[in-house]
DNA sequence: CTGAAAGCGCTTACAG
DNA sequence: CTGAAAGCGCTTACAG
């Protein structure tokens, strides 16, 4: 209960070395002896010491601050990144400045060479789609800040990078589609111009052709990861003259606006069309019944993203700079078996 | 493009007065002459001088340091909440640390103690559901840290709270209904317990009452917030004899199931039937068409739940420790005005 | 491998 | 109304 900061200075004294020493050992600096360092350990886990990141900050070279700058607006998918990133960054001693931008205002670029000179930041976490913006970019290099992307398209910019491989996430949807005895299967699209949007056709397309399923044109829709476009989507398949019996959405909105159409036209999901997601966002859970998808680790990635920054701020480095995590397939009930006597 | 740090003795010197006079300006202590103010106030500007809050924490008495703690599934709200408080903190010199935790879990109040006292936290932000936790509140007050409740059921616990008139503006949005010609008005209620449920319960009855409308049993439905529960309050109006002709639902996301009730009983929104949220959440704009819903200045609350925060830890006191901020009523597609021909 | 000294940028008593 | 001094808990050179 009656929990008291302990300092540097008592735990060097409690294993009877210097503060230098001390500081030694909480740093993990080498040239300190065995006995020595187990001493000093033991008095910190005795004190249950934790170094003052306030403290350490004054001195000025470092600030044990690290920013996340987001421009997002799927707030799901940023607290959860948030999670991640904050567990692992204490777990390091490091605190995280969170900071909302608006990267279509100019004055953005001002405001984040304003906060990392202000807060002193020592390393920033990009998650999409401002890993992709040139401007912040520069300012990073501009300041010498060391940053890691999260999801960018590509090797762009340089850096540290963590994200997740769509094209074998959307192949693995593909051909769950397909195990399930569907061969015509239907694609929405999301929006042009991202990567995630390329990267998940792609997919698509290679998991169809390992399966020899032709891709007819009149089965992909251009979306925009919008609910609507996927409403829009299942209009179009519904009006056809063999419509899919299976369609796949790059996202979970648009999935869950192909459900919608899917009701409207009086089709039942499962049972008169399967319709799956890209995301496992809670709208995926929200409407009935619940999206098969795919999640992504978002608290893993933005964890393995703060550890690499730490390990580049440490002059530890990194085997890999570009990390890549893996995926879950999670079926539920939008998609089902096709049965034979309801194909036409 | 080359700022540089600067520091209190920098603005001392070319104010041409101490460092501890200097000091006074910036924390606006008083007994400093007009003169003496306005000269550091220029050295100020002209240096963009901003203090250095790790410096300040070293000294130990404030950390500057205010902890957003939250266990709440709605991440957009958690969002929202963050940009406002976010914004705030930082005029005013504070830094934000965001801490998730898991109410649920034994340890939750252990970590709690733990990162108040570690990072020394000045101030503590409770989002619900989290404000209404009394094990929360015995570890502020075992510590004497202050804190700031936002949207807490009355005045549970004592303390600073921030919130909305959840009676008004669901009476407020049940007038919208009356005034577009409906007098048979359903109502879907929140989760048993939450206090915003029976507080918006309240706001519909009072509004009834006033128009002289009469509250007929069947048309009020018990629901948990979730979208199902909308999904099967829309099957059990549809199946009455005479269904309401406008429903009002506790929150957005029930709106949405009752959206798709309407859809598959083959009704159109809103000619045959006008559905209401509350919330203005993501999915009222991502559902066809866009829902009429109450929005919460989510923002505003959290500024100014920070100022009154900060103003307890100045010593300067706050007029009222309890603030109502006030709602917007939105219209959008999903409400229309009866039309007589229609009515049955 | 270990330590005594100086200093980070600020604030808190204490004087005048 | 204003200032010189001491100190916050740590780190960075510099010695030995």
């Amino acid at each position: 209960m009656n929990e008291k900061k302990s300092t540097l200075a008592s735990v060097a004294k409690l294993a009877g070395v210097s503060i230098k020493t001390a500081s030694r050992v909480v740093r993990r600096e080498r040239n300190v002896s065995e006995k020595t360092r187990s001493n000093v350990e033991a008095a910190i886990r005795k004190l249950s010491y934790r170094p003052s990141i306030a403290a350490r900050a004054a001195v000025g070279t470092r600030s044990y601050l690290i920013g996340l700058v987001f421009d997002n607006p799927n707030s799901d998918y940023i607290v959860d990144l948030l999670r991640g990133a904050i567990h692992q960054a204490r777990e390091e001693g490091y605190h995280l400045i969170v900071e909302p931008v608006r990267s279509q205002h100019d004055y953005m670029v001002h405001d984040l060479r304003r906060l990392i000179i202000q807060s002193n930041l020592d390393g920033v976490l990009l998650p999409p789609p401002i890993c992709d913006s040139p401007d912040v970019l520069a300012v990073l290099k501009e300041q010498k800040t060391p940053y890691v992307k999260i999801a960018s398209s590509e090797s762009f910019g340089g850096g540290l990078s963590v994200g997740m491989d769509d094209v074998s996430a959307a192949a693995t949807m593909t051909r769950h589609l397909a195990d399930l005895g569907h061969t015509n299967i239907g694609f929405v699209q999301g929006r042009e111009g991202t990567s995630t949007t390329s990267r998940r056709l792609e997919g698509f397309q290679s998991a169809m052709q390992e399966r020899g399923l032709a891709i007819k044109p009149e089965y992909i829709y251009e979306g925009d990861y919008t609910f609507k476009a996927g409403l829009l989507a299942g209009e179009q398949f519904f009006k056809l003259a063999s419509p899919p019996s299976a369609i796949f959405a790059s996202n979970d909105e648009m999935a869950a606006g192909l459900a919608m159409a899917a009701f409207r036209s009086g089709r039942s999901v499962p049972d008169d069309i399967s319709i799956a997601g890209f995301d496992d966002s809670p709208i995926s859970r929200m409407i009935w019944p619940p999206l098969t998808t795919i999640r992504q680790p978002i608290q893993a990635i933005s964890q393995k993203a703060i550890s690499l920054l730490i390990n580049e701020l440490r002059q530890i480095g990194n085997e890999d700079s570009v990390v890549t995590l893996h995926f879950d397939l999670i079926t539920r009930g939008s998609t089902a078996r096709l049965e034979p006597d309801m194909s036409y």
